[in-house]
DNA sequence: CCGATTTCAGGCGGACTGAAATGT
DNA sequence: CACATTTCAGTCAGCCTGAAATCG
């Protein structure tokens, strides 16, 4: 996984001081290393985890995106949208899972300019398993509390929405972080 | 940037809504991708700010953490220590960096067999011209408070060390997220 | 000789750009 | 024709492994 340091003080937390001492006090940059850091921690786990599937976490979502659609199908440009990804990493994505053996592509019957990924059912076996492993280890998250975890979550939202991943729905007070006043 | 989808739903909350249907609710599952995705916004946000300095978020937090060195020079070894990346990696940044006229190698005077970094005074001027930038965008989290990015530096601080990033300091009670008790 | 530090060669998965191929 | 979808070729920074070189 390459960590595991176990240095005997948190070398965030020093740097945020000599930051202090030169440009003044900024909670952001220190926010801003945290998340950098819990990513970095957080995705080599995850992949480790999946790694006897010889999967990645971006695979993964992917697969799991398929196992969503009733058909068990998708266009390639759907599974991009949904997982924010750029169109040639999708044809990436799906070439490997494609070589695995656990999705399948087919022309797609109402648009001949597109392409749709089938899961396989060796697929949908791998996604049972890894996601039955994944929760074993709470995703690399169980040093959290469920409320802890929702905090976390309402908090990205609202970092999502200014960086206009999506139009929040008005009626909906939880994309806010703060209830919502008609 | 790559982003501003602009999606009239949230694609993360609409998978977490299938997850959930199949295989249960999961806080956790919810969460980890919320920072995944994130991660991805706020780099492409650094990135882009320091791309006129040609420099990358990570070569940028090297040059930092020289800055803080009162000589202005340090070994490799503690350079990827403080920074907790590989040491290869350090090697290819400082690369990079003393290509660009930022930093100079110097033998290390006290250990031949080690290398110092050195920052230029080319170097010192990006430095202070980045950051001015960088806090202008006040790190890609302006859409927060300073209680809630210290919420958020407070939590992650919690999930390095259960990964064992540092040990923490058992007289400080901000290291577990929790009141100490005796 | 052992161990620490750095470098080098090389591979890998992911993200991107630009251009092409194909079909609506 | 313009436009949408996917693919291909190629580049790039980042992260890793393994081996070498250098020195304590």
């Amino acid at each position: 996984m390459g960590n595991a340091l176990n240095l005997p003080f948190d070398p965030i937390e020093r740097a945020h001081e000599s930051w202090s001492d030169r440009w003044g006090h900024s909670p952001a940059m220190a926010a801003v290393t945290s998340i950098m850091r819990a990513q970095q921690l957080l995705i080599g786990q995850l992949d480790a985890t999946l790694k006897p599937y010889d999967l990645t976490f971006a695979r993964y979502e992917a697969l799991v995106l398929l196992t969503f659609s009733s058909s068990g199908t998708l266009p390639l440009g759907k599974i991009g949208e949904r997982l924010m990804v750029h169109p040639t990493s999708v044809t990436n994505t799906i070439d490997r899972l494609e070589k695995q053996g656990l999705v399948r592509r087919l022309r797609n019957p109402r648009d001949g300019r597109g392409v749709l990924a089938e899961i396989t059912e060796d697929g949908r076996e791998v996604v049972e398993d890894a996601t039955r492993d994944l929760l074993a280890i709470d995703f690399g998250l169980d040093c959290y509390s469920d409320a802890e975890l929702g905090e976390i979550h309402s908090l990205f939202r609202r970092l999502r929405v200014s960086f206009g991943d999506f139009v929040p729905d008005p009626d909906d007070e939880s994309s806010s972080g703060a209830p919502a006043r008609d």
